[in-house]
DNA sequence: CTGTTAGCGCGTTCAG
DNA sequence: CTGAACGCGCTAACAG
């Protein structure tokens, strides 16, 4: 690799005004400046980007933190992120915690403010806010992004969506078409990530005059294989239920496909919807109606946050919503039978 | 951040000697060893990966050039050149070359050599060899993965595997089947990226000596909607078809939509299988026979290449071919009706 | 066993 | 408009 002094020697110039030209910095005589861009040329010079971020004591990389990228609601996250950052010139470094022993603790202690300047974690719901917040208690912003409760504050600053509305929202959705007996898949414990959405979901019943009969619900993990399972146990032993809420696209899927192996017709036998709507909800046959939770835009948010953080700009509050939440109605979800 | 010198001052040692505690060189006593350990933690000190780059010679990323991520077949790929990556202790840059206006030209000169010490390229169909040639050129190793023809060198380290041989496997599975009357959907164009692919679909019509009629060949592009729409349009001009070979996974997935939205039951009435093996072909229903590739060790051995490449190890060739190609015969292939 | 010296490649003063 | 000098944080080589 051709280093900034060979092209100011081959040039007959220094490197500061090697730097200048490519730079577009103070001024240059046209002579020099075409001189110095054939030198370029005829190296193959490129500036040393590590060099570069040593000298102005900054990184060209945030960092992406999340669970593991073959989850399909990583990937049109990830896009979106890594578009907001080069938008700000900066590249994208990614780390799949969930194959880090240690939840990717190494990684962003390592990382941050070293590799990259920030770090943008997604929350997967095992979040180590220890870590997080010794971080960014060194001096490198950390943001949150996919936070589930606007309400809250995880104690650093976060991109946040209202979970507990999006399953109100689905479930009403399921109520307005007549559903009565419906049941539950939540693919984290009761208080893990999908809780918010887990009250949304009682909300909705009460809200409905509905009671929530325990034996209606399950938890699992945020899994095809694990939404499978459960609705597959559901529809065993509460064979009366016409509807089922999903807290997730994923183990929604799944969901699908147990109803499918126990050869219940959706919608015309059982109507399920879900949050979040990845690219393969409206691929599934049938579709998946879902509330459609704002991915992309919590994505590029929490990479601006961070940006803002960078800058020591003037952040709004800890925790940004993004209150964009719509029903996808699609074919997953009908009126109950008449004998409901 | 606190610096090595704030570390050493406050341990009473130089620089050096933190240096050498933190990675484990030269010979230290326990007792300074102990304070510089205390001083790190006092100050929470990390090193700086970048200085440690400069200095060393050696940038701790590799970056990995990838169409979109959003592809279902990326993730899996991409957490697996991460993985790899992190065995040999180095960060993953990520690119979607889709998004960059200039196919990521802009961004492999950047990073090369500079931020990333190697570059690994998913083959996406839309390589700019030219671009490649040039930065390996000038120093940087480049691998390229996902090479479909072993048999035929890009002029750059590959990792390929056998295509053609993929659609052989395919394409006679559906005749073993008892499948004559056979249609494709090649998601390139004839000579574009499927074309190995495409080739060994025509090698297993001969070899059972039937003609390939080309009113029953579709080209279209690697997604699933070009797919849906290619497979709409050949029911419709040729449904005597009791079978078809696709190319590829996702435009797979599309197909299997497309023939349930005409009401062809698969596989009653028609028979699908492609290549790839993404998670998505087990989940669909019916779920999709296909040609499992070796995309994690094609992504593995592509960042080992690489590495190899780094240390100027003696490669074994430039074109590496995982032979590993399995037929996964799933519920959407079937024997043809009787009338067949 | 520990400290000193030198320099990785670059960008930014600040003189000329 | 151009160049010399300095330093970013760290490590390698060598001296003590």
């Amino acid at each position: 690799m051709a280093t900034i002094k060979e092209v100011a020697a081959l040039a007959g110039v220094t490197p500061t005004t090697v730097t200048n030209v490519l730079r577009g910095r103070g001024r240059v005589s046209e002579a020099t400046r075409a001189r110095v861009l054939d030198a370029v040329r005829q190296k193959g010079y490129r500036p040393n980007l590590t060099a570069r971020a040593l000298v102005e004591r900054k990184a060209p990389t945030l960092a992406l933190m999340l669970g593991c990228i073959t989850n399909p609601f990583y990937p049109e996250f990830t896009l979106q992120a890594q578009l907001a950052a080069r938008r700000h010139e900066r590249f994208l470094l990614i780390c799949n915690t969930d194959e880090e022993r240690d939840g990717g603790k190494q990684f962003i202690e390592q990382v941050a403010g070293s590799l990259s300047d920030g770090v943008l974690v997604a929350n997967n719901g095992e979040l180590d806010l220890q870590a997080l917040l010794a971080v960014s208690s060194r001096g490198t912003p950390v943001v949150i992004s996919v936070w589930e409760d606007p309400a809250t504050s995880p104690g650093i600053p976060a991109v946040a969506f209202d979970s507990r509305r999006a399953g109100r929202l689905a479930t009403a959705h399921l109520i307005a078409l007549g559903h009565r007996r419906i049941g539950a898949v939540i693919a984290s414990s009761r208080q893990g990530i999908h809780s918010g959405r887990y009250l949304g979901f009682r909300d909705a019943l009460n809200e409905a005059g509905l009671a929530c009969d325990e034996r209606h619900i399950r938890f699992c993990t945020d899994t095809f294989d694990s939404g499978y399972a459960a609705a597959l146990a559901l529809f065993g032993e509460q064979p009366d239920i016409s509807a089922v809420f999903v807290s997730n696209d994923l183990p929604a899927l799944g969901v699908l496909n147990a109803a499918a192996d126990r050869g219940l017709s959706v919608p015309a036998d059982l109507s399920v919807v879900s949050i979040t709507d990845i690219h393969q909800a409206a691929q599934s046959r049938p579709s998946l109606s879902t509330v459609r939770i704002p991915t992309a835009e919590m994505a590029a948010r929490g990479i601006e946050l961070l940006l803002d953080l960078l800058e020591k700009r003037v952040v709004s509050g800890p925790v940004i919503c993004i209150p964009d939440l719509t029903l996808i109605a699609r074919q997953s979800t009908a009126a109950p039978r008449a004998r409901d």
